[in-house]
DNA sequence: CTTGACCTTGACGCTCCGTCAAGGTCTTGA
DNA sequence: TCAAGACCTTGACGGAGCGTCAAGGTCAAG
């Protein structure tokens, strides 16, 4: 038998034997004058062992091993421990699916899948802020952060905001807001309308929000290299703002005026 | 933030980053003075999007895509067919476990692992005819071949021989068969052992074991070559033999006498 | 100023083969 | 008998998704 026949009763390629020559897993058989490798049953009996143990799922040394022993005895072992990395796996794929599922979901109805919000509240609500007009560079930066941060508390932060939104002015100032805040673009940092905005924010956003802001704040949640780096993406104003209204809900935001000295 | 933070926040390696850029699944970002990449928010949610997709099993030349249609409209598709691919693996694992759970049975009681026969009537023939002394170079080929060709073939072949191998007085006569088949190395072809070999051979084995081999032989089971391969691993008194005894069991085998000649 | 933690590009390594390439060999049919 | 076509040989590169040096340059802290 040569290595074609041998390949085509095992089903696999002339490669594949020739590979597991290559690296010991079968034995280099006897060679004909002209140098062709000349196979017998026991070739046939295990190479198709091996092939057996490889679509079981054993790395190739692992099947050395095995092969190797003439006992097998760590065999059980090795099984054992592969049947509990396929469970494993098992239960990774469920969950796959279940994710998956819920993207499907959301790709059915919302259409924002490309930037895919963890959470259906933040989808709601950029959908419904971003309807309204609040397509700006900040508003893109708050789904950006929003949608990095864990969902629990972006949804926390966010969710009291939901049930506003159905009053048409208070979106509109909402809107009003992030474009507010786009237009510090090109102001001075110590322009009185930073602390104007930031306090028409205080103003306007309900207060469990702020509350679930200050306890569990972007800090805590993103590391502090998150803030860090949102408010490198801001110009100086901007900047400002972000500190100035990061700093006002960590204090109890009811006691807003006297501490704040700078 | 530079690399090393923006992987860290999402969880990968900066290789792994850096070979994204490479492979133009996430865009370069700008540079700082010194030559460092410099990240922004977008980066941000664009990595950890891509790994969700990535982690979720596509290809990264799938997420590229993803990523590039803006729209990710078909993106419905894309998880559809991948909802298919995963519950195709799922079955797959599942059908893994099973063989796994058979082979570590297997692997328990039996302990033949290695040899590893498709069938446990086969396991069980061999164990006991080894067991009873047939250890010599044919029985092992008997074995091979018996281990290779289709389960179902094999045990209508070995089936019958079972209950006969209660009787001491048979098995010791299937051993003698194997050593005799053994000594018949080094003979003559044209001497009449081979053809009395033959002779109490069929006489030996039950009508109902001939009758699955000659119905349904080594040839259409296992293909023409293994016939020959096997043929040409015996001494030439040997091959002529097995050629002989498969030409008998190929006719009817009570015309014995009638039909040869040769 | 030195250390140590980062960053840069470039290149090789890993698994399990697939896929040429550039030859030599065997079988078959005209 | 000779050519064609199917096989065989070794050797080398490719590839998916990064890990891991190597040989430098940068940055913040002590």
């Amino acid at each position: 038998m040569r290595i074609g026949e041998l390949a085509a009763a095992v089903g696999v390629s002339t490669r594949t034997v020739r590979y597991y020559h290559q690296v010991g897993l079968l034995p280099e058989p006897e060679r004909s004058a002209s140098g062709y490798r000349v196979y017998s049953m026991r070739d046939l009996v295990l190479l198709s062992h091996a092939r057996r143990l490889v679509e079981l799922g054993l790395g190739l040394d692992e099947v050395r091993q095995v092969l190797a022993d003439e006992e097998g005895r760590d065999l059980g072992e090795i099984v054992a421990s592969m049947d509990a990395a396929l469970a494993l796996q098992q239960e990774r794929l469920a969950a796959q699916r279940r994710r998956l599922a819920e993207l499907q979901e959301r790709v059915r109805d919302g259409r924002l899948a490309l930037d895919d919000l963890p959470d259906p509240q933040l989808v709601e609500f950029f959908t419904r802020v971003e309807a309204a007009g609040a397509t700006g560079p900040m508003a893109r930066l708050d789904r950006d952060v929003l949608a990095f941060v864990p969902s629990a508390d972006a949804s926390r932060w966010i969710a009291p905001m939901l049930p506003l939104l159905g009053d048409e002015d208070y979106t509109r100032r909402l809107v009003r807001m992030y474009d507010e805040f786009d237009r510090l673009a090109d102001v001075d940092p110590d322009d009185p309308a930073v602390a104007a905005l930031v306090d028409r924010i205080l103003d306007l956003l309900p207060e469990e929000s702020l509350r679930a802001l200050s306890e569990h704040d972007l800090v805590t949640a993103g590391g502090e290299f998150l803030v860090d780096t949102v408010i490198e993406e801001l110009t100086p104003a901007q900047a400002a703002a972000a500190r100035l209204l990061i700093e006002r809900t960590r204090a109890p935001h009811t006691v807003t005026q006297e501490e704040n000295e700078e």
